[in-house]
DNA sequence: CTGAAAGCGCTTACAG
DNA sequence: CTGAAAGCGCTTACAG
């Protein structure tokens, strides 16, 4: 690997001069500039990172920060893989690569890998690898760990958890809109009992969900019986045992609105279960827009989250806080609402 | 963040002595060991990644080698989650930090991000990080960069591409006694007429199903007309259009294996609309075990691969070439045949 | 605009 | 077993 030093020799300058280059360019005269750069580009040199990062104080990697623990069934949301996908694209777009940062449950191994329970480990990493920042992503209840990282000083923007900082922001879905926009779908399809099946409480997006559903049944002059709010955890088997105790009531909703898809799934399973038809006997209406929405029977209708924008947001967000200094507002992303044949209008509705 | 020096100064031994305690504790006599071992765990030290990397020509990382081009549609296989989280945690509980590298399409991009059409940028930016090795993942026909790769003399391991070179290895399920045991569970049900929908000709894992399955209906000895072989792309509407097809034959197979559970959902849907039905009318085997399998009605036979068994196996040979040096034989992970209701057994059979 | 020099924080032969 | 010293390949005030 050619070095600055070679090239400096080769052209008759000094290091600081070829590094310039690179680093300033503007700085250098036309001439020196341009045979440097030539030369540069016959030997294909290449920049060593590891000296750079220590000479700057600065690396091109970004930090992720999520927890994969088998434990934790968080990390298999399926949406995850186009977020972080999307997250990554941006990334590179600018130059800059994802290092996803080693976790480690056992104390054996804190001197390397981090855990949650000990952020400070994670705010090490950060700077021993002289990482410009953090992106976290939740894989539940990580809300505490993400406000002591956002505390840090560090510049970290999480995801679907309400941080704040001097150097902390977020980005997340249109959780209170989206929610709203179902609800009155389902009104204008002609329903008047709808009920909800929610995220698990003390989650944000799931607050906001439940919140734009009182809103828009408040707007439309509904009551809101507290039997027809369900708490689920965004898993199927929640969705399902939600369902079966709604099904159970003595006047039963005609539509209900679950703050995930994979819960809406359960729903489907515990309505067919019941014998009841969907959506005859009862519309259901998600969100996320998982690639399964679409396939189960009926077609879920739901609210599509912008995964892979909501990754590339948050890429924005931190490249923002490394290179201009100051710190983004939260960025919301508009959800979409998707029509299919779970909620599709009950007759004699206009 | 206290430095080296600062442990050297306060323990009254030279900074080679600091260093040695950390790299090769052995080497230094006991009482000097423990006393820059206390003062380090007092002082919270943290050796900074970037300044050993420097000196030493090695860091705590391992490359990640996905494109994930949006024109590409192969990294949105499902089972990749799984499989990148368990090369994620594999390589966590040794240390190592897995960094996704920045691909780029763009030739303004070339100096930071790769493309894969020129692998030799990547190797580039592997010795610019002093990453320990590569994992490459194959987003669809890449296989050709993927040999080059292979011969860089970097630590690579392929995931289902079989690349041959000194200091690279690849990992894959045993994609032949997958299918293999695919024929067998359906020439068991009583079925003879069994066709196949491949993958695209030209990738290993679906050329290894496709033997698999001659091998098997051979030990059955039953025939195989050239039209009971279509070629797919893995993808659901390839599935469908390769199901339309069977079904249009004079005499049309009684059960259908399937190279990949996508297209089997799609053969699925392509049934159902023939007026079809699954097992009764057509049996049908898929491969790899992906959530939506086990959703769709009816559930799907498949053959399930061990996706995070699969990471790992890619994580603990990278490992062993950057430590032990050897180049490990490639792994071949068992698969496991989960019987659903699409294939249940024939009326008549014992 | 340019260069000489110090420094980033480690590792590793080399002597002893 | 230990230390002094050179070196890893850059960046960045500081002078000029």
């Amino acid at each position: 690997m050619t070095t600055i030093r070679e090239i400096a020799e080769l052209c008759g300058v000094s290091v600081a001069t070829v590094s310039r280059v690179f680093n300033r360019p503007l700085t250098v005269s036309r001439e020196k500039r341009e045979v440097v750069e030539r030369v540069a580009r016959e030997l294909d040199y290449r920049p060593n990172e590891s000296a750079r990062a220590l000479a700057s104080r600065k690396s091109g990697l970004i930090g992720l920060v999520w927890d994969t623990d088998h434990r934790r069934p968080g990390w298999r949301h399926p949406y995850l893989q186009e977020l972080l996908i999307g997250l990554k694209t941006a990334l590179s777009a600018h130059g800059y690569h994802l290092l996803m940062l080693a976790t480690s449950g056992s104390a054996a191994l804190r001197a390397v890998g981090a855990s949650l329970a000990d952020p400070v480990a994670y705010v090490n990493m950060t700077r021993r690898h002289h990482l410009g920042g953090l992106v976290l992503i939740d894989s539940g209840k990580d809300g505490p760990a993400f406000t002591a990282f956002a505390q840090s000083g560090l510049p970290c923007v999480a995801v679907d958890v309400a941080v704040a900082g001097d150097r902390a922001t977020y980005v997340t879905s249109d959780n209170v809109g989206g929610a709203r926009e179902a609800v009155r779908h389902l009104v204008a399809a002609g329903h008047r009992r709808i009920a909800t099946i929610t995220g698990p409480v003390a989650n944000a997006p799931a607050a906001e969900r439940l919140a734009g559903f009182h809103e828009a049944m408040a707007e439309a002059g509904l009551a809101v019986p507290d039997d027809h709010v369900v708490t689920g955890d965004f898993h199927r088997g929640s969705g399902q045992e939600a369902m079966r105790r709604l099904i159970a009531l003595p006047a039963p909703p005609t539509a209900v609105f679950c703050a995930s898809d994979e819960m809406a799934v359960g729903a489907l399973l515990a309505a067919r279960h019941a014998g009841l038809r969907v959506p005859e006997d009862v519309a259901l209406v998600g969100f996320d827009d998982i690639e399964l929405a679409a396939l189960v029977d009926p077609p879920l209708t739901t609210l599509a989250q912008d995964k892979a924008g909501i990754g590339a947001a948050a890429a924005h967000a931190v490249l923002t806080m490394v290179h201009n200094g100051h710190t983004p507002p939260p960025a919301v992303l508009p959800t979409r609402l998707v029509v299919r044949a779970s909620s599709r209008p009950r007759p004699g509705t206009p």
